[in-house]
RNA sequence: GGAGAGAUGGCUGAGCGGCUAAAAGCAGCAGACUGUAAAUCUGCCGGUCCACGACCUACGGAGGUUCGAAUCCUCCUCUCUCCA
């Protein structure tokens, strides 16, 4: 059986729309994926999950390997029947790990020697490694073993780190075996960096390619040049992804850059917070003025959420630190996304997502005039 | 009736002559969050103001000692504990 299969269905300007089909589904691009760190979207039960209809979800393989460990995932049959979840897995690789957990580990040209967050123990983890766990894993897309330098690192160091990415995502390629396979395009900031290494990658013969790198404290201006400047650079006949982006504007302009899918903790993470993504721009659910406030979330949303509590319910949850506050918010943000998604394919099929995209830019930017206005 | 302990900012609770507008926690108010070590973190939190600074009112009440008192003394009010 074929690994990965990728329909480019229609353009619209540099907008695509498009088709991925893995063993575990068909997922219609552009798209969002939730991301579920440790088999579990935070805040939601699989049976949640699934009624929100995601096609695919993201996993990651170093919060795995250390637990439950890939030998208990393998044996209970991999990570879908592990978590209960029909739809398609993708794993970060560990790579954007052990950048955020830079303190404990050790590059080498042979992998990375880390020590666990949780109980220090010692592990080394290389490209063949990565594969090999996501691959045990069973999930349908695996991602290529890279690293992630962070911001505002030296020309010479990025080009140093983006060369050992690219002999690492040649190694991963090796080890490529029953699971699909990205690359992953590195180079920072720099331009002549990132085209050397969308060129690289493009080269080698992965199943899909990504960006990067990218929203690791970079300004926003910033972010935007380097997914505008590589997405062009990327084939046309794959699958692009663009990784860890972003906030709802983000996809809005990635797709605008040709990007197809994205994954991002922030609409999980922040309603945990108590951020809420709206047709109309954040609501805050802890601030006051959302007491006594009977409105749903989003009049605009038909989620669960938003047909069953309002925003003094939901306000007064969170204050008390209740667990269906996380449930209720994260129903309510993964579904924002979901619909957005939705709503941009909608737009590229008919030809509007120019249109469609400067009216979500104007309302962000109203709704951050607004809230800027009340804070003055 | 007797003996003792104590009254501190919305609450709990440190401080026990100057460095105290007064620790810390909670509550409150606001902000952040981008391939998840995050149900987390940060800021503000007596009042007023042209508020980086200034002024006013402050540690139960009234006096007193002292250059200086939440901190020491006297009396008063109230609370709690124990013994009758």
């Amino acid at each position: 059986m074929q690994r990965l299969s990728f329909e480019l269905l229609h353009t619209d300007g540099a907008a695509r729309r498009g088709r991925v089909t893995v063993p575990h589904g068909t997922i219609e691009t552009p798209v969002f994926m939730p991301v579920g760190t440790r088999a579990s979207v935070k805040g939601l039960t699989t049976d949640q999950l699934a009624q929100l209809g995601p096609e695919i979800i993201l996993n990651n393989t170093y919060h795995l390997m250390l637990r439950p460990g890939v030998d208990i995932v393998e044996q209970l049959g991999g990570v879908h029947k592990f978590m209960g979840w029909n739809g398609a897995v993708l794993t970060d690789s560990g790579g954007f790990q052990l950048f955020s957990l830079a303190s404990i580990r050790k590059i080498r040209e042979e992998g990375v020697e880390f020590r666990s967050h949780i109980d220090g123990a010692p592990y080394f983890l290389t490209p063949e490694g990565s594969v090999g766990i996501q691959t045990r894993m069973g999930v349908d897309i695996a991602m290529a073993f890279d690293e992630c330098p962070a911001y505002g690192l030296s020309h010479a160091e990025v080009e140093k780190s983006m060369q050992l990415t690219h002999r690492w995502a040649k190694r991963s390629l090796a080890a490529r075996r029953t699971s699909a396979l990205f690359g992953i395009v590195q180079g920072g900031i720099h331009h002549d960096l990132r085209k050397a290494s969308a060129e690289e990658i493009s080269s080698m013969d992965f199943d899909g390619v990504a960006i990067g790198g990218v929203s690791v404290g970079e300004p926003k201006a910033e972010m935007l040049d380097v997914v505008n400047f590589t997405a062009p650079l990327l084939p046309k006949d794959k699958p692009r992804y663009l990784m860890g982006v972003g906030t709802p504007e983000d996809l809005v302009n990635g797709v605008a850059a040709g990007i197809d899918m994205f994954d991002c903790v922030m609409p999980t993470r922040n309603a945990r917070n108590g951020s809420i993504f709206t047709s109309e721009g954040k609501v805050a659910i802890k601030n006051a003025k959302y007491a006594t406030d009977e409105r749903p979330l989003d009049p605009k949303c038909s989620c669960v959420t938003c047909r069953t509590v309002s925003r003094a319910y939901l306000r007064h949850l969170h204050t008390n630190d209740e667990i269906a506050a996380a449930v209720y918010n994260t129903i309510h943000n993964v579904s924002f996304y979901l619909d957005l998604m939705r709503a941009i394919r909608q737009a590229i099929a008919s030809n509007s997502f120019g249109a469609f995209r400067e009216a979500f830019l104007a309302v962000e930017r109203e709704s951050r005039v607004a809230g800027g206005e009340k804070d003055a």
